[in-house]
DNA sequence: CGCATTAGCGCTACACCAGGT
DNA sequence: CACCTGGTGTAGCGCTAATGC
């Protein structure tokens, strides 16, 4: 007859393990956790002890001992905005498949909270560390230290897009996309153009704002004022609002930094009493899954988000990571910009 | 001449910073993370040392030592689902605030999956689990055994909707608030309706469903078709364009059991040439943030997320957590459901 | 009272040794 | 007798908290 169930109401230890199973803690170990081999006969002994009291590594002690941790920790500016949210699936799936947990923290665009997030995940000793807050125009040295510091801990670190100092970079080709969006609508034949986008200094809108700008210049299309909102939806329901309120030329294209800022603009326009696509066109960035179900459809631009949060994870461990060039990013063309 | 900037390239440790300030471990550990009081020399001289060493405590250490972690692990279906994602924005700025650290983990709705992922995260000995993952058919019992195990090592585990044994729930009261729906709905003249719900044995689901029926039936509409397709956008959209495509009266009502299924059927009736609302009326549940710029508006029961979400951070941690009552659901009537 | 000393927390990995070839 | 294979003993990871002075 076997043990009777085990009557622990602590968690079984790794020794109770090995005392179940009449074994050494190390040869415990090294069945369980460890990577030497060991006989047939003591593994299974060992295993079925493990089993029978329901054993599970403590992972905190497995790091202590091992001074490596099994954590990846992953900085959004918020995960609610499905930009993050599928930026955040990526990350955490590849992270699984590889055995290691994710970790999440919101810096809600503020670069100061962002700084003390920095430094408790420190605490975690992460075995990576992924920055997809966009970089503003604030003072980079305190971030850059923090980071530099979570170096020295053995971390590596990770930033998506606008690199910062010290970091590996999965880069997003904004700019390039960016052209490539003012270029097409331009062929569309729209001539004016109003760019929705945030503070200057964040580094996503800047390289977008002149990315944009460039093609669409090039291609014939008059230089675009560039309004300064927010990168929200909300942000791109208010300046757009406001653009129409003063007054706003049918065949202009309005240009939101990404999808979500175009998606409340659309919502502006329809509210304004204006036919978004018809009157007013509107284009976005990013080509969020939320888009698809969007009238009119929204042209944008491609970013494959889940798969640059596999490669961000994947630059965040492999120690042999070839800095891998940017995914190329494609325009899309829908309703929201018919052809003029 | 203070001492030169620490050229140190591994993490400084507590005892650096101890040796640093010329202050035994014991010392340096009741300044940094203790609770126990310490003269200001001392203090100031320990505090200035960590400062000048970049320290910050080891996380995994202290909690091996103290046997109690500061780690909150949440699971959730698929965090790039705006449902989820609003969850965890709430159970994450609940938990900074709270100082504990959120770690996430997706199961994709398997319920296998699930129940290896908990136990994975049973082996970071998290304060609390919050379950967010709909719970289905399959047997429980493999769940709750885990769950079990969890709060032996001191756990706490929440269920969000739902509840599975052994864990605490922060109750939705879907039940109601589709009864209310239903109610509602047949209020404003609908009296067919065809409910696209998730598989059999969904709770979640299940409930919404059973509500509806209840409250629809009650105000005098038929008893409605019940279609089982997911709990996707896509799964909308499919199930939607099946039923259009097989013939779909006007008038008749198609209630999807959260508003992404919702949206997806709205994709898929004016993909079929008909006009959502006016043509085939459309109802949700959720009132997911990104509904607002969907048209027609769409009618569906408000469920506070983010506060659920925190509601949910608070029974994990807290130790006298009074089970709150179910936070009220509110009725949207909007434009996918006009007057008949 | 207010500090230092030190025994653990659960685990890993290194050093070591028993027996077979 | 060296040499391998596959066990055991134990120091130590960084930190906390009980005890001592």
């Amino acid at each position: 007859m076997p043990t009777p169930p085990p009557a622990v109401t602590r968690a079984a230890t790794l020794g109770d393990v090995a005392q179940e199973a009449g074994v050494s803690l190390a040869t415990a170990s090294r069945v369980l956790n460890g990577s030497r081999k060991v006989a047939e006969n003591y593994r299974v002994r060992v295993q079925a002890a493990a089993e029978r009291l329901g054993y599970t590594a403590n992972l905190s002690a497995q790091t202590t001992a091992r001074g490596t941790s099994a954590v990846v920790a992953l900085l959004v500016a918020d995960i609610a905005d499905p930009y993050f949210g599928q930026l955040a699936a990526g990350v955490t799936r590849a992270a699984e498949a590889a055995g290691l947990i994710t970790t999440i923290a919101i810096t809600d665009r503020d670069a100061e909270r962002e700084l003390r997030l920095v430094r408790t995940l420190r605490g975690q000793r992460p075995r990576g560390i992924i920055l997809a807050t966009s970089r503003d125009a604030s003072d980079p040295a305190p971030l850059a230290r923090e980071l530099e510091a979570a170096v020295a801990h053995g971390a590596r670190v990770v930033t998506l897009g606008a690199g910062v100092a010290g970091s590996q970079v999965v880069p997003i080709d904004n700019l390039a996309g960016a052209r490539a969006l003012g270029t097409a609508v331009a062929g569309l034949g729209y001539r004016s153009a109003v760019v929705i986008a945030a503070a200057e200094g964040v580094r996503t809108s800047d390289d977008r704002v002149a990315g944009f700008t460039e093609g669409f210049t090039t291609a014939g299309g008059s230089a675009p004022r560039v309004v300064r909102a927010g990168i929200s939806r909300d942000a791109g329901y208010t300046a757009a609002a406001a653009l129409l309120a003063e007054g706003l030329d049918e065949g202009t294209l309005l240009f939101g930094i990404s999808d979500v800022v175009a998606i409340g603009a659309i919502s502006a326009v329809r509210d304004a009493g204006r036919v978004p696509g018809a009157d007013i066109a509107i284009a976005g960035f990013d080509d969020i899954a939320a888009g698809r179900d969007i009238v009119p459809g929204i042209t944008t631009v491609t970013v494959p988000l889940e798969a640059l949060g596999a490669q961000a994870l994947e630059a965040a461990v492999s120690d042999d990571w070839d800095g891998a060039a940017a995914l190329p990013l494609e325009v899309v063309l829908r309703d929201s910009t018919p052809r003029r």
